[in-house]
DNA sequence: TGTACATCAGTGAACGCGCGTTCACTGATGTAC
DNA sequence: TGTACATCAGTGAACGCGCGTTCACTGATGTAC
């Protein structure tokens, strides 16, 4: 069973991706779960740190999953089509996590620690380490790393808008290709 | 000399894409113009069609410019040099409003209509037409134009955050090598 | 078995605050005669 | 030239509202004896 944390956290964050942050209140929230707003706080300090561990968990779980993908022995071409892979999946899996991700992102990204479990940093990394070991041709690595990412973003951003019907897992070899060669 | 009404748009966009727009209050718009907030009634119905306003404008300017750096008829790979190139352009030329709309989208894409001026659109269809016409390889035309606009605005928001010194003028031709080299 | 107590999720009513917005009014400037 | 009036950007004070948050309290459930 879960528990009614975890389900004030996966109301709160389908409300804050259909209507927003600022224009959900928490009496939204709580009416979503059957409960009083005072309720809440039996759970949370507050609405602000209710938003951040959303961000902070969902953010901190990206970056375990690609760095996992990341590590390894194998060519950077097979790691990076891992990578990609495994974005694919935590896409499809849980649309909802990844929107919020995406829509809250302005709120949260200059304060999160450009660490070893920070997403882009990782393929910042990747792509660096990549350049210098020869696997693919030298470029400015932040730059080409950003448009890694954009290119599995913006497909992920057009299925939020319904832009593309379905979802990112049957387009991954699509998108891996795309990425390689604009990596080549 | 700039109009008043003018001067109120600076500000605003400057403080929402500082701030966010829904922590920026009337008097704080108001305060940066050295007026008082109930003046800035004089100019605008209400703070949520200014903000509408300042979004379909740029967009609506975006498109534009799009349109017209997508039409001709020379090869595909010109007119997308010169599309990128515009935008490149775009952006450096006023960063802070380029970066209103990507932190803005998400409360306007739904409501922006899918017609010639929309620049989604524009690529999209220049994709597609590049296509049909065997300029580049047939693949799923709406999943191409996601892939391009990401290389484009992902790099972008890395200028926002930092990640990225200077601007995008300056990689412009890497943009559109990379590019190209995706959509070949 | 019944009684007394502890626990704890959940409630209801209230709080102060800052928000967007309104509107009667001001006061400087330009215009007509 | 002076006087009377029109215009209009800008003001000040106030409005109602919904927000996040607090806190004394409730009432069902489990536990000890």
């Amino acid at each position: 069973m879960t528990s009614k944390r975890d389900l004030i956290k996966s109301e709160a964050t389908r409300l804050f991706v259909a209507h927003g942050v600022d224009a959900v209140s928490v009496r939204d929230i709580a009416a979503a779960c059957e409960m009083k707003a005072s309720n809440l706080y039996a759970h949370f300090a507050s609405k602000d740190a209710m938003v951040a561990e959303l961000f902070r968990e969902g953010y901190a779980e990206y970056g375990a999953v690609l760095a996992e993908a990341a590590a390894g022995a194998e060519p950077f071409q097979v790691r990076l089509d891992r990578m990609i892979r495994a974005i694919c999946r935590l896409h499809d899996e849980d649309v909802v996590r990844f929107r919020f991700l995406i829509l809250t992102q302005h709120a949260f990204l200059r304060e999160v620690p450009h660490d070893d479990h920070n997403p882009v940093e990782i393929i910042c990394r990747a792509v660096a380490a990549a350049m210098e070991a020869g696997e693919i041709p030298s470029r400015e690595p932040e730059l080409m790393a950003m448009a890694v990412i954009g290119i599995i973003v913006q497909p992920a951003t057009a299925c939020l808008y319904g832009r593309l019907d379905g979802g990112l897992v049957e387009r991954a070899g699509e998108i891996v290709a795309i990425t390689w060669r604009a990596l080549s």
